[in-house]
DNA sequence: TGTACCTGTTGATCTGGGTCAAGGCACCCC
DNA sequence: GGGGTGCCTTGACCCAGATCAACAGGTACA
């Protein structure tokens, strides 16, 4: 069976050995080859903006590796970012036609991107591949609206706590940092101008924040980047939810 | 040809004399006869909570008439609204057990319900059912991540004038209030603390600065919830978003 | 070796919106 | 009429976080 690198889903495919082999549980040869003929990579570096709102889309895609954004600018220059984009997340909409966001690289990242018009054309004939993507879509709706709570009433420290708290979980269920047991470590991708495009801060506050969080132990610092959280339940306190830390599936 | 009550879409079905029949277009007798099955309808008060979060969900819905809102409530009581359900938008998550939001009417309410299994069911086995729902789901995505750049960097000023905005141009879009032209007129369905809740506000600053807006003449009020736009583009000069005034689609 | 640049930290000060409090208006029920 | 009660407005004051500014590594490059 042919290895597909669209990455519908890292859930359905546990026993797959390779991670973003996604729809082949699904799919059938002919399904698979289908894909591979409208599938291309493309690479991009740090800091690359891959896709300017307003752009033209000619494809859709799926990350394969690396990390990177999704923000809106308003005309003076404020910018919120609306999304974090992680292995196996879906880059673009099918049916439109220009970009409503820019997507910018975090970090290296590698995409596997299909042509938009044949890739709409095997949504419609194929049910499953529509279907997955209404459920990725449905996750990312209930991540926005975490977002909204976390924008909206969260104080600063909380926000941070949040952000920390969201993209240690992340990177444990992709395998990436450690267990999500007590004690974890991960590296954060994003620069502090970032968190606080994110946040809705400025990168002062985030500055003062992240240590405010150190001093208080929840947290310790190797380097700029990488976070050790000795509690993650001492580090879930600090954001404002309730115990349990999340949505309920 | 049966009549459905599924909002799945005023926009498909332009030409549909009647506004709520809606996968019809598509569907054939044998489908709409299966939806017809498992539908029931609801009726709720204004300030009646239908569905609270963490409640078991044994039905999706869709709103027939008045205006629902979506809302997160942390522990202390801060709280937070994800969404504003008018008529034709979608009430849970198909494969969703439990409610991951509270649904509050704000108006008189008439909601269809289908049995969730059921819809589960006809989802996967009639493909332009799940098409639809995505289509809507992404928009809903659209308008969380429109509400993330309003919660996370805008002044209370331009916040309120966005909120008038959307709901000016929505009620518009689905008739309600006057031409989307120059003037408009609509009713506000919204209490200020809703607002407020709305916007990650306080009722206070709400307040202020609906008077502040009505004082430079950028609206005019009848009443307390009758608003009157004399300039539509003066009122979307005020929301800080470049003068296409939203996504493109 | 120097200087330029980028990212991050920290301090001093300012301010938008939160908080607390009083009061106004409309409506309902006794 | 009188007294609730719900919704809204306005005033006075305060504080979390923004703004402005200085500075500290790190690293790239001349």
């Amino acid at each position: 069976m042919a290895v597909l690198d669209i990455q519908f889903t890292s859930h359905d495919c546990g026993s797959c050995p390779i991670r973003h082999r996604a729809v082949c549980a699904r799919c059938d040869d002919d399904e698979l080859a289908r894909l591979e003929e409208i599938k291309y990579y493309r690479s991009f570096e740090p800091g690359q903006t891959l896709i300017w709102s307003g752009d033209h889309m000619d494809f859709v895609g799926s990350i394969v590796s690396g990390v990177a954004t999704l923000s809106q600018t308003m005309e003076d220059g404020r910018t919120q970012m609306v999304g974090l984009l992680l292995p196996s997340d879906f880059v673009g909409r099918p049916g439109r036609e220009q970009a409503a966001y820019d997507v910018t690289a975090v970090t290296d990242l590698t995409m596997c991107c299909f042509r938009r018009k044949p890739f709409e054309h095997l949504m419609e004939t194929t049910p499953h591949v529509a279907q997955r993507l209404l459920q990725m879509t449905l996750d990312e709706l209930d991540a926005a609206r975490e977002w909204m709570l976390i924008l909206g009433r969260k104080t600063a420290r909380e926000k941070i706590a949040s952000l920390l708290s969201i993209i240690g979980r992340r990177d444990a269920s992709l395998g990436l940092g450690g267990p999500v047991g007590d004690e974890m470590v991960f590296d954060l991708p994003l620069t502090r101008e970032a968190m606080a495009d994110y946040l809705g801060l400025t990168l002062e506050t985030v500055s003062r924040q992240v240590s405010a969080l150190k001093k208080d132990g929840i947290i310790a610092l190797e380097g700029k980047r990488r976070v050790r959280v000795p509690s993650y339940d001492a580090l879930l306190a600090e954001t404002g939810d309730d115990s349990d830390g999340g949505l309920m599936a």
